[in-house]
DNA sequence: CATGAATGAGGCTTCATTCAT
DNA sequence: TATGAATGAAGCCTCATTCAT
């Protein structure tokens, strides 16, 4: 399909445009760059992309597919692990770092650009409703799953934070001790 | 004495400065912009930064200023009360919520940039000596309150990043709720 | 070609630019100015030069082909004739005057910037060989054609500055005179 | 007098900034670095000086007394010695060097700056007066000593101009032995 | 599908100068 | 005599984008 090509070109360029970002930062991100990246005139984008904000777009949605591949091999693990899942969403080796560095300069956009902000909620609604889901299988005694699942993704997020900005601050064992002990607390008795 | 006079015009550009950015973002912070909105040429800030590097770092340290105030202000406090401050750390209201906006694009800087990386930090390592000092007051039975610190910090950061996207994410008791909780959880038997 | 049109649109743009340094000065040549006199936004400089340095290097090129043509103008010539040869590097005429004047500040450059200095290098050396083949071919006893073709330069450089800066200091019969008796003290028993 | 001290004042400054200019270059000269090399606030300069270009004539003539010493030391060695003369007016040494350099970008302004080509008119007269001084009194047969002297200065700035781009175009023994055979070529039989 | 040419806006920084003190 | 504050103009360069090919 000509269609597909299409997107799958967009992938491409925007996978080279998330790299770049991680790497270098959000205004590093230049269409000059990205193309150059690629291999390519400056005016592929034009071509490919409506615009430049749509390329970024196209760059964020790859962390989504990221989340969603993590979620199913979560998933497929039996039994279901959910601090296991947890811990894998954290930015505790250099693959995972690389996944959430490039999101600081996204979100900070999101906080202005109404199109990024849409992207940014569904994505953390999607995460929310994925760690409810766990949560509800592993422990159906639960009577607010969402209200946990929103505390347990923000401590991923704090934790992954610290991690981006000194990867010394938690080690492995630490952030699990603290997840399980974190899961243990919204678990039990309430 | 014209050091501070000096001195007092810088704070007031890197006020200009960090508004600027909470309202539209690290990239609309440029000299002429700010320069326009302190209502002098663009000029003045050569005049008065080296670089515009330096008059972001003032900007910067603006942030550590309100967050000394706010512990100094948790400390008058009688008697001393941890959730409360750790509450009036996170972005529950507006005023707190300009306070943290500007953070995420300077905090992706610092992922790339020494110099912020350094001031970030030592904004983080003073955060945790603070919080650790008040545990280490109330509950001096704690064995680790470094340790402890850090991860009230990681969910104080974590439940104000969700509060920047979404103010509706989290009500003030359900912060409240969950500082509490965390607090007893990491203070009780160990 | 591509590429020629490429290398030709440099060369006009060179051109224009060496005009202007010869009318106003190296400071007068900023890329605002050239870019007006070539009709074309700023812009057109960068995309045609990777920096304003390239330019001046390709405006400075112009002055070796200038060299260069004269040269072998000398030597369709027949018999070669060494002093009308120096006598056409010379500032004698208002061309000439003009293609001596932007060397002045391109070679103050010179005095520091490395680029600039290994273009001059190359164009004395090459100037020398040329005086030095025509000497070799009018003179073959002559002992040390190099040594005779650099005094024979300086000469020329020493004459064309007191032209450029007070046309009437020689007249061309003084000028070819000066040379003359210098050909023929230099390449006489030794 | 007040009126000394002024002038020993601008002496001060002009010396720091000819320094400037034989290290770094004309273009380097701004107000800012030569009131910072001095000590001074940059108003100093509108202070002692109409004019940044006040200062760069003042700056000028400081070669001009360079010039005019080095002419006293020779007239007062007995016998006095031309082809020595010549020689300490080439830029042979570093100490010399330091004084040719900035004359490249001085010149280059004096092709359009009136003030700056009335100037040097001034230093050619002078030069060349001094050179046929001692023409007159070595050798009294001379037709022309002025003729002769200009030539001379041709050849002085020739080579000079040759050793401030390679100071390894001639040695010592090359400048002397190209200058006296000059003078000897000039003032023989005509 | 892909390009190079060209643009207008704007980025940060530096300049020489003036003004009030 | 000397200063710091402030300016307007201009410096080079980079950006995202459009257009004709």
């Amino acid at each position: 399909m000509a269609e597909s090509d299409h997107d799958e070109r967009r992938r491409a360029i925007a996978q080279v445009a998330i790299g770049l970002i991680a790497r270098e930062g959000l205004e590093a991100a230049t269409v000059r760059r990205i193309a150059a990246e690629v291999g390519f005139s400056t005016t592929i984008v034009t071509h490919y992309f409506a615009d430049k904000q749509e390329l970024l777009l196209w760059a964020y949605r790859a962390f989504d597919e990221w989340a969603r591949e993590r979620f199913e091999r979560a998933m497929a693990h039996q039994p279901v692990d959910l601090v296991g899942y947890l811990m894998s969403m954290c930015a505790v080796d250099e693959v995972d770092k690389a996944n959430w560095r490039p999101l600081l300069g996204i979100w900070d956009r999101a906080l202005r650009d109404p199109a990024f902000a849409a992207e940014l909620h569904g994505w953390i609604d999607t995460t929310i409703a994925r760690i409810a889901a766990i949560v509800r299988m592993r422990h159906p005694q639960c009577a607010d799953p969402i209200t946990i699942a929103r505390r347990l993704l923000a401590m991923v997020q704090g934790i992954s934070l610290q991690l981006l900005f000194d990867g010394e601050s938690w080690t492995n064992e630490a952030v699990r001790g603290a997840i399980a002990s974190e899961v243990e607390l919204l678990v039990s008795a309430r």
